[in-house]
DNA sequence: GCCGTTTTCGGCCCGACTGTTTTCAGTCG
């Protein structure tokens, strides 16, 4: 029974909680924890690297007795220490911690006081007043936690960011309106480009006595206010979105955008240098005992600890501090670096626009080429193309291309793979092509070696130049397919074929780790922005920030390439 | 529980806000 790195993680995270509601030694629950995201973020399969005997306690954070840990888990599929740790407190209990305002302490004074186990006992307690009695507790925690275990109380989400991107900009833009403001920035997890945000997180530099917080929160968009200080402020939208704003003074700005960018793990790492340089980082600046040097750029809190700026992209304590020691941090794609777009989709299928007007929108966006790939048959409902109309659009590009538009249209087909690894159009019209992309569109539930082998057979096939949305997850939605993305990457790489980063918010497929296991792998990724309607192009941004955040280059991409630098890498996959 | 060009022991990031308190603990990011 294969044991992937996520349930690993997921053991470790489940102890953490066990071992702080117990109130077990801070140190020891947060090397559980870092452990957890440590092997949760890791491209590599854990299980492999035990099956190859390496040396587990050479990863950052492990030692001797987590590597240990994660031994007997991949061995036994069992770990002795949770299932302990399970004996001792109701394994329901963690639930308790995911309570807004709850936290171990809390949580293991409801266990021993009032003997509460769940959500639901919990939600009772505070239903019959017994919550206010205990020391420590008064009546405002009691009404929080009655509200917030309510059966309908719903659990935040995470929003995708191109949902959060247009909700930070507006607010943005209120903000830079009150008197006294100078600057209001995007922060945190959206300014990292994760891909998903929890909340949004801004900065804005103000002059001593502006309103700004008070104004925030009185803001029309406004559900519930938090908290509201003098110089942070958390609020609610109607949408749900959660978004904390924190001013700071102009000299700082550099300081507390680089704190509250985070991500968290790189703040740490960031302090423990200027801990060893005898210097303290705060979201004020970079301090000698009382003096402040630096803080006022993120450029000189960097500086301050003998590194290079490091792009936020980057900031997840993933290898970046080491790369900046070692003068290796990457030069991050950046979207001028696109010369085309390799995917989308005209109203002939299942798009909306003409090809004339994705063309004129992709030139006016600054693309020098586009590759028009309509679906295949098999997908009737998107109106799949057989080899009929196929050839209908080939003769209509070829048209198009003559008459010089002043963009270059390429011919290719986003055509299905089917459940035996078999392409849904016959090479016959495929090789007129000057590109095929293969995509798993039904079947999502093939057990992983069937799945992986579909996959595999298909790459195989005799034109076949790009893999569509490798994992076929759905943000939030749908899990990705199980896969041997190590193998199919390593295929690719033996058959000269590309993998696609699909650009649709929804799907950003691959994820920035799947972004780096190509890179090392040495198969380019190719930039697809799946374009159904000439808005769509916008999507590309978010894929640039997913591949930077995968720390992918200019020469790792694709469609970086100069069209006639592009042509002969597209030509060989169809041999 | 991890880690070490100061250390194999003794450290381990730092501050704001709230609620329940008469000076601070707990939570959060």
């Amino acid at each position: 029974m294969p044991v992937q790195n996520a349930e690993i993680a997921a053991v470790f995270s489940e102890i953490a909680d066990l071992l702080e509601i117990e109130g077990a030694n801070p140190f020891r629950i947060r090397a559980y924890r870092n452990a957890a995201r440590t092997i949760g973020d890791m491209g590599r399969s854990v299980q492999a690297m035990v099956a190859k005997g390496a040396d587990l306690d050479r990863l950052p954070g492990i030692g001797t007795d987590l590597a240990a840990r994660i031994t007997e888990i991949v061995n036994t599929g069992r770990c002795g220490l949770l299932e302990r740790l399970r004996k001792e407190l109701p394994p329901a209990i963690t639930e308790l911690l995911k309570v807004p305002g709850l936290g171990a302490k809390r949580v293991r004074t409801l266990h021993h006081e009032l003997g509460v186990n769940t959500i639901e006992e919990l939600h009772q307690a505070a239903a019959q007043g017994r919550v206010q009695a205990i020391p420590g507790f008064g009546p405002k925690t009691q009404q929080a936690i009655f509200e917030a275990t309510l059966p309908h109380a719903k659990e935040p989400r995470r929003v995708p960011v191109g949902e959060a991107a247009p909700a930070a900009v507006s607010l943005l833009a209120a903000l830079r309106k009150v008197p006294g403001v100078e600057q209001a920035v995007a922060a945190g997890s959206l300014r990292r480009r994760r891909e998903t945000v929890g909340d949004l997180d801004l900065l804005a530099t103000a002059k001593g006595e502006s309103p700004v917080i008070e104004r925030f929160a009185h803001g029309e968009d406004v559900a519930q206010v938090l908290a509201a200080g003098s110089t942070r402020a958390s609020v609610v939208l109607n949408s749900g979105l959660q978004v904390d704003l924190r001013v700071v003074e102009s000299k700082s700005f550099g300081a507390a955008l680089a704190y509250f960018t985070g991500s968290k793990a790189h703040n740490i790492a960031l302090r423990r240098l200027a801990q060893e340089r005898r210097l303290k980082i705060n979201e004020y600046g970079v301090f000698k005992g009382r003096q402040r040097v630096a803080g006022d750029t993120e450029e000189s809190v960097y500086r301050a600890v003998g590194l290079p700026y490091i792009e936020p992209e980057l900031r997840e304590d993933r290898g970046e501090i080491e790369a900046a020691r070692a003068k290796r941090l990457p030069r991050l794609i950046q979207r001028s670096d696109l010369r085309g777009d390799l995917h989308l989709h005209t109203r002939d299928s299942d798009g909306h626009d003409t090809l004339q007007a994705m063309a004129e929108t992709a030139l006016a966006c600054g693309l020098q080429y586009i590759a028009v790939t309509e679906h295949s048959r098999r997908l009737a409902m998107a109106r799949g193309f057989d080899p009929v109309r196929l050839a209908k659009q080939i003769d209509q590009i070829d048209r198009f291309n003559e008459r010089k538009p002043g963009i270059a249209v390429l011919k290719g087909i986003e055509v299905d793979i089917l459940d035996d690894g078999e392409l849904d159009l016959p090479d016959s019209i495929l090789q007129r092509l000057d590109l095929v992309i293969g995509a798993v569109h039904q079947r999502f539930d093939l057990p992983r070696a069937k799945q992986t082998d579909r996959i595999l057979r298909a790459m195989e096939q005799r034109y076949f130049t790009i893999l569509a949305h490798p994992t076929g997850r759905l943000i939030g939605e749908r899990e990705p397919y199980d896969i041997d993305l190590p193998q199919i990457l390593r295929r690719a790489k033996q058959r000269g074929c590309f993998v696609e980063l699909n650009a649709q918010p929804a799907r950003l497929d691959l994820t920035d780790t799947a972004c780096q296991m190509a890179k090392a792998e040495g198969v380019l990724v190719a930039i697809g922005s799946d374009a159904h309607s000439s808005l769509d192009f916008d999507h590309l941004e978010l894929a640039i920030g997913q591949a930077r955040r995968g720390w992918l280059e200019k020469g790792d991409v694709l469609n970086t390439r100069a069209l006639r630098e592009l042509r002969p890498l597209l030509a060989r996959t169809m041999r």
